[in-house]
Parts: C-alpha cells; structure tokens; sequence
DNA sequence: CTGTATCCTCTAAGATACTG
DNA sequence: CAGTATCTTAGAGGATACAG
C-alpha cells in the first residue's frame, strides 16, 4: 500500500497530536481563552464574589457556562470556592494567587482590545465590503 | 402570561446577547482565543512566511484550520497575504504593524503558560483525584 | 503550491426542569 | 441560592476530492 504525500502529512499530523497536543503554550492558552475565563477573572479583580453576583455581572454567560467556566478555572487552581451552609446556601469565588498573576496579561488584552476595536471593526467591514464586489 | 425570575433572567440575556454581544474585551478576546492564533502569530514573528511553511511549522493545524485562522486574522488586519503569481504559485503571509503590537502580549502569555504548565497541571490531577475519590 | 467545496461527525452550549 | 440533569441543535472542525 502506497500513500500519497498529503496523506502521510495527514498521517503525521495525528501522531503528533496525539503526542504532544501542542507546543507547551498551545495547552494552557485553551484553558485561558475559553471565551468566559476574562470576564470572570476581571469580575474577581475586586475580591470574592458570590455565584448570584458573578450572574450579574456577565449576563452574556448561561448559568450553565458560568458554572463550568468556575468549574474550570477552580481545577487550575486560578479561583477557588467556598461555601457557607446556610439556608439559602453561599459560595463566594476568589482569585487565588496563581489566578491573580494572570492578572497584568488579562489587564492587557482588555487594554489592547479597547484601543484596538474600533478599527479592527473597520478592517472587517472593509474587508467584507470587498468579498461582496469581488468575492 | 407570567415569567418566573428564571424566565426573566434568560430574556435579559438574550436582550443583552443581541445588543452589545459582550463588553468591549470580549468582541475582541474571541477573535484572539482562537485555538491556532498565539500560533500563527509567534510563527510570523521572524518574518513573512509561506503557507507551505506554516504547516510545517504547526503542524497541529489541518489544512482547513491553518487557512480559515489566516483568513480571520487577514480580516482583522493582524496579517497581511502577498500572492505571486508564479508557477507554482506562492503566498506570503507576514504580521502587519497591529499584528505586532499583539506580540507583548502573546510573549506574556507564552511566558506565564511555560512558567505555570507544570503547576495547572499538578492542580487539575489533584482535583480529578478528588473527583474520584467524592465526586 | 495554494486554496476551495463537500460531506460528515461530534462537541459546545442554550433551554428547561428539577434537587438540596 | 447554588447546582445538576436532560434534551436538542448550530457550528467547529476533520477527511477527502478537486481546481487554478
């Protein structure tokens, strides 16, 4: 059996993903880039909050995607959880130490991002616009 | 008809969800958080490269992932493609000025990824341990 | 070499209802 | 209040074949 050349990179592809995954950032920037992870970390900046108040403050998220992104972010190691047994219950989330040193990176994509928004949003437009006349 | 806090509480969202998206960061964060982004871009980072180079470098990446992540980071200007019209052809992809102001950035987090990898990782076997263990 | 088009699968994520 | 479970669906992404 004979394998053409986009067929052994196929191949080679697999194995690697299969080994490594990905180069060591690759890893960890999934866990990061989740697309919730930022605005939970950046609702935390100023201490502990509750699970309700969190609701709140990212109304974008489901209470099913807020909880798994927590859920996510406390297996890290970034947040951790504590609950009060009252009735109702409580838990508050806070940014442990490893959480708070991702800090500055998140602070400067927000920075990043704000500043660069307006004319990202230009270049698609433009870009899209182009598609149309000669896409 | 009534709604319960629940029903309210989705019907906010989805308002929400369909008027600002997300906060300013978050437009952008998916646009960045993208699996293959960080990738690309640290491979552009010493010059323009082919795209027959970039598999090679990312090898990771199908075919169809390496060429739609290119094309949204073209969209977004972040790249810029140079065609030459040869036989075979070639392309060349190369950072543009806004693509390099992300690189601070995507060193930072290369970084903090290399720095913390082996930590995250210590964290997460211990918590699906104790997932086993009480879960 | 660089890309597009097709098909197909599988997971992410929303809606909803329920438990402690 | 905090969290889980179930159902369902849109879309991401892989395999493959083809085109300029």
């Amino acid at each position: 059996m004979t394998y053409t050349a986009e067929q052994k990179r196929n191949e080679a592809q697999k194995d690697y993903n299969a080994s490594l995954a990905l180069c060591p950032a690759g890893q960890l920037l999934e866990a990061i880039s989740s697309k919730w992870v930022t605005l939970v970390i950046l609702a935390l900046v100023e201490g502990p909050q509750r699970h309700s108040n969190l609701r709140k403050t990212i109304p974008g998220a489901s209470q099913k995607m807020l909880t798994s992104t927590l859920r996510s972010l406390e297996r890290d190691g970034l947040i951790s959880r504590r609950i009060t047994v009252t009735t109702p219950i409580r838990t508050d989330y806070e940014l442990t130490s490893r959480g708070r040193s991702l800090l500055p990176i998140v602070f400067e994509m927000k920075k990043w991002a704000e500043e660069n928004m307006h004319d990202i949003g230009a270049s698609r437009m433009a870009h899209d616009r182009h598609q149309l006349d000669f896409g």
